[in-house]
DNA sequence: CATCCACCGGAAATGTTGGGAC
DNA sequence: GTCCCAACATTTCCGGTGGATG
């Protein structure tokens, strides 16, 4: 544990959500945001969805503008990973307005009024990243109410890259309007870029080979798993991170980024992911299927003293582990399986 | 062409939690 | 304290799905 000290100087710049003072990247993107807030500032009310692959910076872009809003402009981000309900992001949106917390047991009708009432020419911004969550498990009560209320510009996040056309409303989508703004992955050099503005804010000089990041850079560009990697490296390494060092830690750079995308989510989860990686390893084909991937989950929930949830319910949670781009669950029809989904693990890289 | 496979996913049912009115 | 209500997680129920098989 004291090598860590050894290396790592400030842990903050290592970890996603760190904001570096200079957001050098993106700068076209941001500008565009810029615009299109201060327009819908102008005009009453303007809607985004920013999408693109994990990792790409969505929620980075997002949160660095935040930071540069006005304290007189309400912000108010929802991660809808953690709040999947209607209900759930109401009580952020109502906390953000009225400064006052809300507990269960009241009606979204008089969440809803009540935000409505003072949030008159206030016009605060609400963010809901990865909205897919949301949608999924809620439909699409709170955004046809965001959408109709005038005065509440809306940010939607999603990882899906087609519009929400498929999974929202008709009525919903007229009064949205959302103007997509697309992200693409970042490239190689721009990832050893942000590496290398990370390290040199958070690790000692001289304790970082370059060789090192660019392997990284040249494996993933997904930013996110790319920084838990660098991380894992750092607090594994002694005095100085090498090529070698990143390439010893890999794997459980990787296991790092997983555990933190599924830290929201419930032990079922992880019981269903560990389910679906255990039985990849041990077939050969490509694909695994529903039924066996749900006996095996039962099989674990038995060895860890868990009550197992009914298949349904897995069926869910293996939409969730799909939207977080873990899996691939696309479905197969015919032969002797009729419907059915084949399961594959994403291998990230 | 009927039937079957092996699961999908919508809808209703159930159980729990917390609020408010009385 | 009692009663009823809404929100929510989860289960139960059940009508699809479409090529393979006889």
């Amino acid at each position: 544990m004291n090598d860590t000290d050894a290396i790592i100087e400030d842990f903050a710049p290592l970890k996603t959500q760190y904001i570096p003072s200079e957001f050098a990247d993106r700068d076209d993107l941001q500008n565009t945001l810029q615009s299109l807030i201060s327009q819908a500032e102008e005009t009453g009310s303007r809607n985004l969805l920013i999408h693109g692959p994990p990792g790409s910076g969505k929620t980075h872009l997002v949160q660095a503008h935040l930071k540069d809003t006005p304290t007189t402009v309400n912000t108010c981000y929802i991660p809808c990973t953690h709040c999947k309900t209607q209900y759930q992001a109401l009580k952020q949106l109502y906390h953000t307005v009225t400064d006052e917390t809300v507990n269960d047991g009241h009606h979204t009708a008089d969440l809803k009024r009540e935000i409505e009432e003072r949030t008159h020419a206030t016009s605060p911004i609400v963010v809901l990243d990865d909205i897919d969550f949301l949608l999924q498990n809620d439909g699409n009560d709170l955004l046809y109410y965001l959408s109709r209320t005038n005065d509440i510009n809306t940010i939607l996040i999603s990882t899906k890259r087609q519009s929400l056309e498929d999974t929202i409303e008709e009525r919903t989508r007229s009064s949205l309007q959302p103007q997509p703004i697309p992200m693409e992955p970042y490239t190689p050099e721009d990832i050893y870029q942000i590496l290398l503005q990370r390290a040199q804010d958070a690790l000692k000089p001289q304790s970082l080979h370059r060789e090192a990041l660019t392997y990284i850079a040249s494996t993933t560009t997904n930013t996110s798993l790319a920084l838990h990697w660098l991380k894992t490296a750092a607090e594994q390494a002694s005095q100085t991170i090498t090529e070698n060092t990143v390439k010893d830690t890999r794997e459980s750079g990787r296991r790092k980024y997983i555990d933190e995308l599924l830290h929201p989510f419930t032990d079922h989860h992880q019981l269903l992911y560990q389910a679906i990686q255990e039985l990849t390893e041990e077939t050969d084909s490509e694909t695994i299927q529903t039924g066996a991937v749900y006996q095996r989950y039962q099989e674990l929930c038995k060895t860890y003293n868990e009550e197992p949830l009914s298949n349904r319910r897995i069926s869910d949670y293996i939409k969730h582990l799909e939207l977080l781009q873990l899996i691939k669950a696309d479905y197969h029809y015919g032969g002797t399986k009729g419907k059915t989904r084949e399961i594959r693990v994403n291998k990230l890289f």
